[in-house]
DNA sequence: TCGCATAATACTGTATCCATAATTATGAAT
DNA sequence: ATTCATAATTATGGATACAGTATTATGCGA
């Protein structure tokens, strides 16, 4: 076993995840131009590898490739949002199904901690630790579902879901809402009712775009 | 309005469709090596537009991408199948639903139309011009349904099923099934019954893949 | 002062070139 | 004869250079 045996990424991987984090946090805007040259000169590379990198967060959908007009962040409509949430009930309502007929008791009590983790960072009110720890239940209940190709759609379609603010959850109520809408979906697993999993998680993903929706509303006026 | 305004899509993008279409024909089998030089003298292109075609491919997991070691097609294992199929079906089925909801009176012409393709080919035992429209009648419930990241979903993962061989039509009495089958789905449709009309579609995609497993059993033997 | 045309500028798209890593072939040693 | 090491070849990854088009600015005319 050669010690190169770990293959570095690619570096037009690396770039992509950069931009990647750069889109989710915003500073990279919805509707911003990307300008290749900059970024290159930034990032202390040619414009070759960016490129590429472009290309495939393209067809990831986070931006857009507008022919010899250049590359601008995906700007997501309301109507965008009403055809992916429902999208995503129906895979993550499908995932907690599979996963919770698969779960075994070790992957029970890891969907325990994180799930104790949630309370408590609900319990302080710390809406980003409370983001971070939900993406990690969903993910933990996408790897139990065993389907690669489920996880992978559900991945894709979360990511462009980045693109919109996340601070729904700092919303009057929404992270209690959210909290007990878990505690729910848990004890479906824990009880294996695998179609009330199903049901709640389903409920779940329309409770977040409602939240999303209000949101805006309150913004909007 | 600019005569210019109809922008000629990007080289890569044309390269990307052309390899495709190999791909699926299997002129590039699975697992092959795809040579980027050979294939940018074959076109008469630059690597450059070539390697950014590529990396749209890869994301679309026609081909994989191995670091310092060049671009190969994916190969799909049993596994990959047992996971895609039914999602597709969750999906499909979903559109289904939707498309029986919306579709108003002129849509259930078009479709009575491509159906009546349909009865034509499989009378003719025409398993090519069978699997052409089938895939159009698919489609169009996909449009129907309206919700474009459905069909978006849909659409890529049905790219990643032509990876297979698609000849599981001539297994004997496959196609006169299928056909069956899809009798069934647009009666449902017809009769407004949304959620019948999901769960024929559901049952149309384990059947597909029923037929697959059967075509690979053979061969094996 | 406003609109249009033309020119300048800047960015995208493509080609070419170079460096590095991987694979294969060749040779030597056991 | 087989295996290991080393060298040569080849393909990938990245940088740079060039061409073409879109946008913008500037100037002229109405």
């Amino acid at each position: 076993m050669s010690p190169h045996s770990i293959a570095q990424p690619a570096l037009y991987l690396e770039v992509a995840e950069r931009l990647r984090q750069r889109i989710f946090s915003h500073e990279l805007q919805p509707g911003a131009w990307v300008d290749e040259q900059s970024l290159a000169e930034q990032y202390g590379i040619s414009r070759t590898p960016l490129r590429e990198a472009l290309k495939v967060l393209a067809s990831e959908g986070l931006v857009t490739l507008k022919p010899r007009r250049g590359c601008y962040v995906t700007e997501l409509a309301e109507r965008d949002l009403d055809d992916i949430f429902p999208l995503m009930a129906l895979l993550e309502g499908r995932c907690a199904f599979e996963a919770t007929q698969k779960a075994t008791p070790a992957d029970l009590k890891r969907l325990e901690a994180l799930h104790e983790k949630l309370e408590r960072h609900a319990a302080k009110g710390d809406a980003n630790g409370f983001f971070e720890v939900n993406q990690a239940f969903h993910e933990a209940l996408q790897e139990l579902s065993g389907n690669r190709w489920l996880k992978q759609m559900i991945d894709d379609l979360r990511k462009v879901l980045k693109l919109t603010r996340r601070d729904s959850l700092r919303l009057e109520g929404r992270l209690k809402q959210s909290l007990e809408e878990h505690r729910h979906i848990l004890a479906a697993i824990r009880e294996r009712d695998a179609a009330s999993a199903e049901a709640l998680m389903h409920a779940h993903l329309f409770s977040g775009r409602a939240a999303l929706a209000k949101m805006h509303a309150a913004k909007q006026g």
